[in-house]
DNA sequence: TATAATTAGGACCGATTAAGTCCTCTTTCA
DNA sequence: TGAAAGAGGACTTAATCGGTCCTAATTATA
């Protein structure tokens, strides 16, 4: 885990793709272009609807367009808008959802790493996502490396490099 | 989805036991310790020992305790250990896996923000893990934070406030 | 007005995966 | 030798995801 649902990724696909192309576009013509299952990419064109992140029109040359421009969409919002509130751990957002939360040590800290992640993904606009190897991204990748020297375990060095 | 594995959840806090206590401590002890359920705490502490990051002792008086200090131990550690490499969509990591590639807009910038994720939970130490509200945490989040004014959606604000 | 195009909404099922449980074997200490 | 503990893995159940399909509502146009 700690996945995105696929059913997401097809989001983000689709999103690029109409950020894209600044005319509407039926559900049936945004699958092929982006060659994702037509029946997959309505589900998610009904919920990117419904969550106001793109404006359908219905009936004969009906179709989907952003809802907003695409620098004003961020990744964060298409992912809530697919699988639910960004909550890393079940104790991240509603307090009294978690079993163990008396003896826990971490949660007031999986709190705040949840918020850092959010934060970051609040970052990316989906102009950025569409541009690809987009300068901004990389920008703000950046400015997550750890500040200075750090301590290193060997074994982290080993993945890194393979990655 | 975007939420780790319970399990995971479950090593994370396990982890800050073993790095309070600096004794060594067996499964049941740990379980009952952190009113976690036995048979999964086992699994887990099977799992943490195979990473290497917490040392085994088998036998009577056996039990775990952590392989080095909880200063050298990061969270992304402890997740990759217990359910694989951080990969927010299937092809952060592996290029070659995912099936819409050719058409996808957003892969290298996916696999940009996938770093960006891992390197923030990267500078997470179980040392500050194991410290509630730990002020090391709260100012890495500030680092998130956007760097200046930014235009904010409306209805993430309704968000922001109802979080 | 009839028809075709198109989205809205939701039901359904099969596949995958997670979570929990259990069993057997090996190691170590008393 | 027996009890305590971990190693390794099989198995079952529950949850969730991905994909498919059906029906109703809406709109343009022939
Ligand atoms: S994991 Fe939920 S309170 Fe700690
Ligand atoms: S989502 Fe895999 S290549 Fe874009």
């Amino acid at each position: 885990m700690l996945r995105l649902a696929k059913l997401t990724d097809y989001g983000t696909v689709i999103m690029t793709t109409l950020a894209q192309s600044k005319t509407r576009r039926s559900a049936t013509d945004l699958a092929s272009s982006a060659s994702l299952p037509l029946d997959a990419a309505r589900k998610v064109l009904k919920d990117l609807a419904r969550a106001g992140l793109v404006q359908s029109e219905r009936g004969a040359h009906g179709g989907y367009a952003l809802a907003r421009p695409a620098t004003d969409i961020s990744v964060t919002q298409i992912i809530e808008a697919l699988e639910g509130p960004i909550a890393l751990t079940e104790c991240s957002i509603h307090d009294h959802r978690c079993e163990i939360e008396q003896s826990c040590g971490a949660r007031s800290n999986w709190h705040l790493i949840n918020r850092a992640v959010r934060m970051a993904l609040d970052q990316v606009s989906l102009a950025d996502l569409a541009v690809p190897g987009s300068g901004r991204i990389a920008a703000l990748a950046r400015r997550f490396a750890p500040p200075h020297a750090v301590s290193i375990p060997a074994d982290s060095i080993q993945r890194m490099t393979q990655a």
